[in-house]
RNA sequence: GUCCCCAUCGUCUAGCUGGCCCAGGACGCCGGCCUCUCACGCCGGUAGCGGGGGUUCAAAUCCCCCUGGGGACGCCA
């Protein structure tokens, strides 16, 4: 066990989505790449726009992506006393000071700043007014004033800027709250959080945090930023630009493990491998193959890999998958009429053809329905049950069955001594018979079909094509 | 406006200590093979170092400028 620790700090003000599970993804791999500890803490100071709901929702969508968290999960609202009692020491020590501005003051500010061709920022004249709690104000942190604040990011290398940009930030709002970038330090701390791996929408907040740290004389972490996801667009994935809840994709049917193997391929390499199983993620992951520049999200890509891991998907999670699809889809009642039973047998003949769970439930419904509910295609019907395929169904029907043994073999050994008779081509069989007994002209292989459906369906099914489907 | 970051096929990327790269893999697309259809699989093809300057015998790889994209500048996180 390594000293190694990492979070994931989520704030609760909406679903989880691809962005911020890949955050999670690369901080979980981070620590158990080293053996390490990998927290949740959930960032939920904001009041205002943090929601219970949403805090379920991130949960869920660890749970699904099995990220799972070490310990309990923290809550930095519960956590305001200790923000507090550091914000008081950094007064004490001479680190911060209050500062009663009114807000239209500091706008003024920053607008004459923004004017002058310089960055907005307040320009500390309440640092050495010496004034105290009484003044109503907020609580400000004294930035150094000369030098520059410089760090190396663990995906981007040496960083620093100068002091110069970065303004005396409100540690306690005139609420009495710690803020974002104050509670944000003294969580980590607490929690001995070693690499923080994080949005690169928060470099600037690293700046600023890096400060409070060395003020408090604690031990300054490793960050890394990395980069966004975006759209098709090449515009930042956001909730307007199909940056879907991680959520989504289970309901599209995507499988957990392919979305993650995807993300982790967005921004983080091995060489040209594209595939890995969870164990070779944990073992390899490194931050310094961690791409800096931002990627678009391919949905595309996730189906091929999504393709990947149902070929390899165990038969039984499958099924179990598939039945709660169409007991949602049909509900629980008319699924219990359906011949699930048959699922565990026709799902291997649909898996090298599916691309996910609901591409899959789909494909399987030829195999649950009863004739009388089975669609026939129409074009396909048009096309292969002609009158010359029905006579040859119909003469082939009473052979089929009289097959002893119903077995893929004894089936593909009928058809074919049928045909060599007749000194017929084997397709000139093959497509009217597939159509008869699946509807459409698409299907898995027909003796494994036939075999798979059972004798009783693939005859009631040629039967009815012989007896309904005349011209 | 100011500061920071980024820049290889349409997309994800390998390339990071310069020569093995007139740039490799994957998705997609196109063609073929397999074949009872569709998939899977296999084989082949398409397509890229944003532009301009340097440094060097040699640059996708190092430096500078430009351009383009992104992010940040809150009593939000």
């Amino acid at each position: 066990m390594s000293d190694t620790v990492t979070r994931f700090a989520p704030s609760p003000t909406g679903f989880l989505h691809i962005g911020g599970a890949r955050t999670a993804l690369f901080s979980w791999l981070l620590a158990k790449s080293q053996g390490g500890k990998f927290l949740l803490r959930i960032e939920d100071t904001d009041r205002e726009r943090s929601t219970q709901e949403a805090i379920d929702a991130i949960l869920e969508a660890m749970t699904w992506l099995g990220l799972d968290h070490d310990g309990e999960v923290y809550y930095q609202s519960q956590r305001a006393d200790r923000h507090n009692e550091v914000i008081d020491q950094l007064v004490e020590s001479g680190h911060a000071y209050w500062c009663n501005c009114s807000k239209e003051d500091v706008d003024a500010m920053r607008d004459k700043a923004r004017a002058a061709g310089r960055k907005p920022k307040y320009d500390g004249r309440c640092r050495e007014r010496g004034l105290g709690p009484d003044c109503g104000g907020v609580v400000r942190f004294k930035t150094p004033l000369a030098g520059a604040v410089s760090y190396t990011d663990m995906v981007k290398g040496p960083s620093a800027v100068n002091v110069e940009e970065l303004d005396d930030l409100i540690l306690r709002r005139s609420d009495g709250g710690p803020t974002y970038n104050l509670a944000v330090v003294v969580d980590d701390h607490d929690m001995g959080v070693t690499q923080v791996l994080r949005g690169d929408d928060h470099v600037n907040n690293t700046f600023r945090q890096i400060p409070i740290y060395e003020a408090m004389g604690w031990q300054v972490p490793s960050f890394g930023h990395v980069p966004m996801i975006l759209g098709p667009d090449k515009k930042k994935l956001s909730k307007r630009h199909g940056a879907l809840s991680v959520m989504e994709y289970e309901k599209m049917g995507y499988l957990p493990e392919a979305v993650l193997n995807y993300l982790v391929r967005l921004g983080w390499s091995h060489g040209d491998q594209e595939v890995f199983t969870r164990e070779e993620l944990t073992r390899l992951f490194t931050t310094d193959t961690l791409s800096s520049s931002p990627s678009v999200f391919d949905l595309q890509k996730l189906e091929w890999m999504s393709g990947q891991y149902m070929q390899g998907a165990d038969v039984n999670r499958l099924t179990a998958e598939v039945t709660k699809i169409i007991e949602f889809e049909v509900g629980r009642d008319e699924a219990e009429k359906l011949n699930l039973k048959i699922l565990p047998k026709a799902i291997p003949l649909l898996q090298p053809r599916a691309k996910h769970l609901v591409d899959l439930a789909e494909q399987s419904r030829l195999f649950l329905v009863d004739v009388a509910f089975l669609m026939y295609d129409e074009t396909a019907v048009k096309k292969f049950l002609t009158p010359e395929a029905r006579a040859l169904l119909e003469e082939i029907a009473p052979q089929l069955e009289a097959i002893e043994e119903w077995t893929e073999a004894s089936i593909e050994a009928c058809l074919r001594s049928f045909i060599d008779e007749k000194e017929l081509k084997f397709k000139v069989l093959a497509q009217p018979v597939r159509v008869a007994v699946t509807g459409t002209t698409q299907s898995p292989g027909l003796f494994e079909t036939m075999a798979v459906l059972g004798r009783e369906q693939t005859m009631t099914r040629m039967r009815r094509v012989v007896e309904d489907f005349g011209l």
